[in-house]
DNA sequence: CTTAAACCATACTAGTTTAATGTAGATTAA
DNA sequence: TTAATCTACATTAAACTAGTATGGTTTAAG
């Protein structure tokens, strides 16, 4: 159930690109979203440009150019990147809302098999298709604040002082929501 | 996100196993667990020898030979056969709870991404290590069962009623429940 | 108008994985 | 002895992955 580096990188860069939008500085070049993250530039390059033909990013070409958003965070649905570089999200492609594909099976209305997967992809686009770039922002602001940790891409740093070790103890999670559910709605952090 | 075709092979195959247990044959051969799924038999040779040294299921050689279950259905978990055949269930390496590998980025504890793709293996993974074959053989053969249908491996046939058409009103979905549950706790079908 | 810094477009590739297939052997029942 | 079956291991064609290479085009600034 992986996920591509391609993909994973896409998503790495966009996060930065929120984390810059959100600095102050929209615009950044190739090489420092590159380096940010330690990526490949040419690799990178190529990520890019798919992620500006299907609208997600816009760029300035020349000197002093490089890329930015070209929406809201909260209008980038995380799901749609991933389908973007890697495809459908359901494990098998008969369960895909997608990219529906009929399956092998002799009858897919009595596979188990399928309603399990059903489930399982149910599952990760309940997750993936319930975030935004903006929520994924928004959290890793949040605990990067929290640990007085300067957001890349930031003018000098906002002098955070430092509260390493306070602990916080987190709500009980309920089973139906995750991580990035609970940090949302967690002002303690 | 995909699931290999091993790995499908692979569960479609247990359920069958499974099914062929419940319905008084447990023993049955390569050539026939592939054709119930048309499958290519030698590919599937491969993976029954897979599934037989983890334990899964067993093999009688010679004339009238062929493979069963090594365990009772209920003891076999599906996540479990995943990863035996593709690997970690998690999306990126550094949220594998089985098998975590520390990722190239900046910082691990700050990394949104991460906290996301967490929740995303934390959702397979409650699906996928929570059910057993017997919950998935079980919602097969009622399922068969309900519309008639001789469930594979069957002596000639129960001479089951049709009930096509008597589209059952499923309950309420809670959220954090899926079809495989429902279909489970539903006596109806 | 030249130059350097950036994005843009395509092609190429080494290595791995996937989904098989092929060949030969070992075991067992009849 | 034979036919049916699992077992073992080798091979393979195609696709995919994660890049690299080459040479553009655009733009700001001197």
């Amino acid at each position: 159930m992986k996920l591509s580096k391609r993909g994973e990188y896409a998503l790495r860069t966009l996060i930065n690109l929120g984390i810059a939008r959100e600095v102050g500085r929209p615009l950044v070049r190739v090489a420092e979203l590159a380096a940010a993250e330690q990526l490949p530039v040419k690799f990178l390059e190529q990520i890019m440009q798919v992620l500006k033909d299907a609208g997600y990013v816009e760029s300035e070409r020349g000197k002093f150019g490089g890329y930015r958003l070209a929406r809201p965070t909260n209008k980038i649905v995380i799901g749609e990147i991933v389908r973007l570089l890697d495809g459908p999200l359901a494990p098998i492609g008969c369960v895909s809302q997608t990219a529906y594909e009929k399956c092998s099976c002799p009858d897919e209305t009595h596979c188990g098999l399928r309603m399990l997967m059903l489930d399982v992809r149910n599952a990760i686009a309940g997750i993936l298709d319930r975030y935004t770039l903006f929520d994924v922002v928004e959290v890793t602001l949040r605990k990067m604040r929290r640990d007085g940790i300067a957001p890349p891409f930031s003018q000098p740093a906002p002098a955070a002082r430092s509260r390493r070790g306070s602990a916080v103890v987190h709500a009980r999670l309920r089973p139906v929501d995750g991580i990035i559910h609970q940090l949302l709605t967690d002002y303690s952090i």
